[in-house]
DNA sequence: TTGCGTGTAAAGAACCTGTTACCGAGACCC
DNA sequence: GGGTCTCGGTAACAGGTTCTTTACACGCAA
């Protein structure tokens, strides 16, 4: 039962890792914790970047963080006013203190300027990173519209915020199902196996035997043939799965025109 | 570490309080504790509540707190899945763990499960305070734009300020609930599900099977047809959920996927 | 050619939504 | 305090849409 599966789940991911690759800076002149830190992070896949010294708030910006970890006490006097203008400047930066000794009043006056969480060294660094994820977390909550952009490939339009295509600007009037199909396998550029198309997008395993994605896919190719007739979009490997990529027909296997090869995905267009 | 001198000209500005009356709820039963901590907030105008043990899911949705204070330690072993259930059912909610001493192994878990800060007893009531401060400003931070203009769309006037949508000059006699589903759809170029929209609206999770959503939008629908009938505003995307689009009727709504691509708002107008 | 994997079609089950009616909680007035 | 009213939330039903299952035909690979 799906609604039933998709409840499981979210219970189950509880345990909250934040799956996306995420960028992190750390202003810190201790080499060892950086080590320790730089292992950990590369282990989980971050995108990481180790300063030794205060960056203007705009270049900060320029880095696209999700996070920064600061060690306030190498920025001698001048740090509090950084961190209130880094804070200002970058309203949804996690950013997290992570220094040595510290009196209350100073906790309190980094939290208040707008520190997201602040950590005592000696600290381990497991506790840094969830203490960063939590701040991230949070601030992803309100974020989380994540507007994806429009995808154009060969004449469809596909809009994850319409949970529609299109093509010629007209609708292929796509249920729920065969829009998200369509959509897991237009992003992905390269065969799928039919479990892995099931298990994305109904969120559980595929039975054996269960022919629900070839059914779905039949009914996505007979409403994008019907709306674009030249091209074909799904392509059928035997005995292993499916590939999406528009083609001309006529053509023998040759990309579409406007497609070239030294973009990848040259038909992937933020709106 | 920074001089403390230059407080004068930082606190003018910069340390933070959030201003509005905020609830929070403290789960422990250190009276000394519990009796410092109310003092704090009383003199800074929270509401605020102590419990001595674990009150259901349910209760604390009925109190509509902005922050939970939780010594997991006063819930035994059953503390962890308590957390867990707090922190799916309300996603919005503040979570600082306050406890004795703890190995990183609990820390972690703790922040895992959701919770947003671990502090450590003994600690001081006001760097709780900034901790769960922090945690609220984080996650308060997209949710108030604050001073939105109001919102032209279709032959519909939404006035945030107002707490009320018009027609023509004329009201439409709004209850809150059905101005704020509206004022959420109309801000949102996109298709919302349900849950998104009761997350939003209600603060908290969208229990199983729950038609608040629907009924909501039905209502909104006859009062919007009523005093508008020549647009239909409100469109059901099947098995998705909600898209507000002001659409002239008789047109056929087709929907340019190129249509909006520069100006991806054209009917939407800021005063 | 044979066996297995895939395309096609249709029917019933399962699900989703619109709609209405009803009830309890809280606000408000007297 | 009691009564009335409005609002928010719940339950039930009907009708429509979508999904799943099943069956059979077709085509690819050995």
């Amino acid at each position: 039962m799906p609604a039933e599966a998709s409840d499981s789940t979210a219970s189950a991911q509880a345990p909250q890792r934040i799956s996306s690759r995420l960028r992190l800076a750390v202003i810190d002149r201790d080499a060892g914790f950086l080590q320790v830190l730089a292992n950990r992070l590369d282990s989980l896949g971050w995108e990481h970047r180790a300063l030794s010294t205060a960056v203007t708030a705009e270049a900060l910006v320029s880095m696209r963080l999700n996070a920064l970890v600061l060690d306030i006490s190498v920025l001698g006097p001048g740090g509090w006013e950084y961190l209130e203008r880094v804070c200002a400047r970058l309203p949804g930066l996690a950013i997290v203190i992570c220094t040595g000794p510290s009196s209350v009043g100073q906790r309190v006056r980094g939290l208040r300027l707008g520190a997201d969480a602040w950590m005592s060294k000696p600290c381990h660094a497991e506790e840094l990173i969830c203490v960063v994820e939590a701040a991230i977390r949070r601030h992803r909550r309100n974020e989380m519209p994540e507007l994806e952009g429009a995808l154009v490939v060969g004449e469809i339009t596909i809009r994850p915020d319409l949970y529609q295509a299109y093509a010629n600007s007209c609708s292929l009037e796509l249920t729920a199902r065969e829009f998200e199909i369509l959509h897991l396998l237009a992003q992905s550029d390269r065969v799928l196996r039919r479990e892995e198309i099931y298990e994305r997008v109904w969120g559980y395993a595929m039975a054996h035997g269960d022919r629900s994605v070839d059914v779905f896919v039949r009914k996505l190719r007979q409403k994008l043939r019907s709306a674009s007739p030249d091209f074909s979009y799904i392509h059928t490997h035997f005995g292993v799965g499916y590939r999406f990529a528009p083609e001309l027909d006529g053509d023998d296997g040759v990309l579409a025109p406007s497609r070239d090869d030294l973009t990848p995905q040259p038909e992937l267009t933020f709106r």
